[in-house]
DNA sequence: CCGTAATACATCGAAGGCGATGTACAGTCT
DNA sequence: AGACTGTACATCGCCTTCGATGTATTACGG
């Protein structure tokens, strides 16, 4: 997710280091914040692979940046990575928000259809948290309000995002 | 997460390993399934903490079972993880709901309570996903239909959650 | 003049998660 | 008879993540 996130803001600009993590962070920082120990060893990883090149400058404030680039092995990995996403990255919502954030740099409208199409599917199917035997267990069905609010949240979100995809999917069209 | 979900299980039954492991699949598998060279590991660290014992009985159908259960370290333990949460068990969505689903192990209204207000907290910071420089945009200020999309939907869930936790909340008093 | 914060990068070791693989038995399908 | 699935546990090695720590420079407030 994390590499997904560097290769996507790459796409658009060339950046370094220090930029590509203020841009992490306000893309996924408040749920789960990208430390600076996980962000430079994963661009070496990236680096290493062929699919970003850097480019050393004289520091302007400070130590000398690295700016980085996308390979064009880069950019048609990123392009890979987006039209067949693993499992995780359609279902975990953090995963997909990364996913949905940088799904425009597939021009071919309909594999960005596709990709969505896997999510609808993903919240298609009858789902829950808390089961009697194989019975899914409804909101209404719990004692417990802490549960009841997991259901309650969840199918709120569940609903908004059916919404907004049967639409998108429409305008896809 | 993890460890929170097996004390969290353990806490009202003792379970065998491969039982704990369909509840916590039940629980969090359509979005992140869990592994068995997770869950195994997982609870020899706990045992190993002291925090649950293990009775090995013959095996019903196959393998010897080992049935699982808490120490008296290991119910104060869930107590404390679940009155004391990370900052990420707060805003990753994921942790959240398994802190919910055993936020009832509390006894004192007054702790959950307070657990749910960080969360509320958490909600009312203004945070979006993305910036212009330092402010944030709103779904209508982008072009991006996917990204627009992101925002929608956390809107939503957020709308949703905020209704449920103050009438939580005010249940609670 | 000194401390602190921000900029900008880097490494190390510990811990956790995971796929692959293994063991063993019982029931079911072909 | 053989293959496959489900029950039930376990280990190994790889990879990722993270906190701690380090280095160097500029800017700002007291």
């Amino acid at each position: 997710m994390l590499e997904l996130a560097i290769l996507g803001f790459l796409y658009d600009h060339s950046l370094h280091g220090y930029e590509l993590r203020k841009r992490i962070t306000a893309l996924t920082g408040h749920v789960r914040p990208v430390a600076e120990s996980t962000l430079y060893p994963a661009i070496k990883r990236l680096e290493r692979a062929g699919l970003l090149a850097r480019e050393t400058q004289p520091g302007a404030v400070a130590a000398p940046r690295h700016v980085l680039s996308l390979t064009h092995a880069g950019r048609s990995e990123l392009r890979h990575r987006l039209t067949e996403p693993a499992r995780t990255d359609i279902t975990d919502e953090n995963r997909w928000f990364t996913v949905l954030a940088f799904l425009r740099h597939l021009d071919d409208p309909r594999a960005q259809a596709a990709v969505l199409r896997r999510r609808l599917d993903f919240l298609e199917e009858p789902a829950s948290f808390f089961y009697d035997g194989d019975r899914p267990l409804r909101a209404e069905e719990l004692d417990d309000p802490f549960r009841q609010g997991v259901l309650t949240i969840a199918r709120a979100t569940s609903r908004a995002e059916l919404t907004w995809l049967r639409k998108t999917l429409a305008a896809l069209d």
